[in-house]
DNA sequence: CAAATTTATTGAACACCGTTCAAGTATAGG
DNA sequence: CCTATACTTGAACGGTGTTCAATAAATTTG
């Protein structure tokens, strides 16, 4: 059977989950696939092509608005939409960096980023509710890749393990929290 | 003369900051030292161990604790020390994705954090000043990352410029201060 | 001063990387 | 069957970080 973009995009999501995105080269792909690497090209446009793709195969395993029915809770949303974003990311090794990687250059809206946004303003300035989203986003980015960078020199055995995954989970939602409260605390305009 | 660590490290410097991060290959910074790749690698371990001497050297810009005799301020501190930061990391091309990768793999402290840090505990556990200036820290490097590579790409013709300068420093300090105000809100253990 | 030793550099190679493209091979439509 | 489109190959181009024997320069020692 022939080739297809979404073939390209499972083999290379299993690459990612089982050796990183280290591994993830066009070449090593391709042999997976049993093919040269310049067949990958009649379906991808390159490479970063291919990282977009795979950020969005990361980010859709979010579960999508669940604002059900006008209800609209509050802060508790947006909190939830930032765990769901993380639980994502972790599912994939180096999920953040590819993530990130694929926003940096195509600074398209990846959904679930969009939803972050929407989930803020309550009394938010359309411009705070942007701003926000964005800074709480980088925060994620990082917290998550930081997480994963970690895990994997542990792994390696370059760096001993200090704290347990129960702590990195606290440590995440403590971020989130800090930053959501204090996106609460806003008044229209600068604060002192 | 013989070529030293320090010619590396500051002809290294130089060409990030004309010419950003993909420039800087070992064999560019080679020839433009006149000698072979193989000579810089008697006087550093690895291009990592490089860009962790450049993190450094980015960062020492900043001005160190300018808290004197005992005159603690408060969070104007922080605020100062998280602006700092982000002049330094914007001096030079791609300062901050340098910097970003030094500290991720080489996850020592940074003197400029560790300051940012110390400026925090007014009332906060250790614990949550240092997730906190860890937080912060995330924030600032993916904020400053963001507005570095927006802006290579839109001298590379790539994206339009929206925001002007101005504005991107009104963003980011927003952010600043939504964290430091949701820090600063902090009870002693998990919110609500 | 000369010999031995340490320090520093070269030149060449190794094993990769993303990407392109003319030339082929399938696969379908008329 | 034949042509036109869809796909794949094989080979190359121009890079990358890194290693290492041999060699040159500088320094210490006899």
């Amino acid at each position: 059977m022939a080739l297809s973009r979404e073939q390209i995009v499972d083999a290379a999501m299993t690459i990612l989950r089982s050796y990183g995105l280290a591994s993830l080269s066009m070449r090593n792909l391709a042999k997976n696939l049993g093919v040269q690497p310049g067949a990958l090209y009649w379906h991808v446009k390159s490479k970063q092509d291919l990282l977009v793709l795979l950020a969005d195969r990361i980010l859709v395993t979010t579960p999508a608005g669940t604002d059900q029915a006008g209800r609209r809770s509050d802060w508790d949303d947006a909190r939830q939409a930032a765990l769901d974003i993380r639980t994502a990311l972790t599912s994939v090794k180096d999920g953040a960096e590819v993530v990130s990687v694929a926003q940096a250059l195509n600074p398209r809206q990846l959904a679930p980023l969009q939803r972050l946004r929407d989930t803020l303003p309550a009394d938010l300035t359309l411009r705070q509710a942007e701003w926000g989203a964005r800074a709480l986003t980088h925060y994620i980015f990082g917290a998550v890749a930081e997480e994963q960078t970690h895990a994997e020199l542990i792994l390696a055995g370059v760096a001993a393990s200090e704290e347990s995954t129960a702590y990195t989970t606290e440590a995440f939602v403590f971020g989130v929290d800090v930053f959501l409260r204090g996106l609460g605390a806003t008044a229209p305009g600068p604060a002192p």
